[in-house]
DNA sequence: GGTAGACCTGGACGC
DNA sequence: GCGTCCAGGTCTACC
């Protein structure tokens, strides 16, 4: 089956697809220069299907090898529109933008969108995964998670949807410790899946939810493993981009940018983006940084 | 509210 | 090859 979906102009699938490293994370899978976006994924009737994005006119097209039956068509259409996030407007921020030099780009490259997973389950877990080590250590992670409690596509089982919450809530702290080896965050995912999975935490509502984003962010921060910095990193991903995902390479950033390379702190990467309010982490994600090399 | 130390792993480095 | 050190955010205990 193939469809396409129309984007709210302008829109760049590359630059959605390469917005973040989360194109190099299982399921996904991409090319260099992210002309395609391909994935596998478990539907909510249990049967799991393969994707390829590509892009096409002013949108995306959608295509799978399987055949799929109305409500799964809604599902995927539903899934892919929120993983673009297609449907954004970025309009006020491409006009605070024209007047920085350092995001002049954005509009007519059509930054702004941030590359999301089918479910915010799947980013909370990856997020968590990105705290405390390097990008190495947060591939290998997501690989094993995937490769040992993702279900497998009929037919190709090299290829693995991501692990639903059910899936990680049936293991238990030693295998993820010491099998899947997430280290001391494996209470942590442990504990997310099963609050998911009990009913008691619903995160999927955060994705439409209407509250203030200082309230949400107390939410996030109320989930074990989630920080100052994953917290800001999910609201990025939900389309909140009132605080900056301040790590060691923002500072890292922000030191070469202002301050000829003296450390600075989580206080002057906020106060190096304070003037742009509601729209203070994109500026921030798509600065165009001097390179510190 | 602020701070110190522990958490876990892999890579870099010195021997 | 082995041992040591360090980087990377968050949590908890303590002040």
């Amino acid at each position: 089956m193939e469809f396409e979906l129309l984007a709210h102009p302008p829109f760049s699938f590359p630059a959605v697809v390469r917005s973040h490293g989360w194109v190099q994370m299982l399921p996904f899978r991409s090319n260099e220069s992210g002309t395609w976006l391909a994935f596998t994924a478990q539907l909510d009737s249990g049967r799991v299907i393969d994707l390829k994005l590509t892009p096409a006119g002013d949108g995306v097209r959608v295509m799978t090898a399987d055949a799929l039956d109305p409500a799964e068509r809604g599902q995927v259409t539903g899934m892919v529109s929120w993983m673009l996030d297609i449907d954004r407007d970025f309009s006020e921020f491409y006009a605070q933008a024209r007047r920085e030099p350092k995001l002049a780009h954005v509009q007519s490259e059509a930054r702004g969108r941030v590359l999301r997973s089918p479910t915010l389950f799947e980013d909370v877990v990856k997020t968590i995964l990105t705290t405390n080590t390097a990008w190495g250590g947060t591939l290998r992670m997501n690989r094993n998670l995937v490769e040992q409690f993702g279900q497998p596509l009929p037919g190709d089982e090299s290829l693995r949807a991501f692990p639903t919450p059910q899936a990680i809530a049936a293991s238990d702290v030693d295998t993820l410790r010491n099998v899947t080896k997430l280290g001391y965050r494996s209470p942590y995912i442990l504990e997310l899946a099963r609050r998911v999975t009990d009913g008691e935490l619903d995160l999927e509502d955060y994705r439409l939810s209407q509250i203030p984003t200082p309230e949400l962010r107390k939410e996030l921060l109320a989930i074990k493993g989630v920080g100052g910095y994953a917290a800001a990193n999910l609201l990025m991903i939900l389309g909140r981009s009132d605080f900056i995902p301040i790590d060691s390479w923002a500072m890292k950033m922000v030191s070469h940018e202002w301050y000829d390379g003296q450390p600075v702190g989580p206080e002057q990467v906020e106060a190096a983006f304070a003037g742009w309010g509601a729209w203070k982490g994109l500026a921030y994600w798509f600065w165009n940084w001097d390179n510190p090399e």
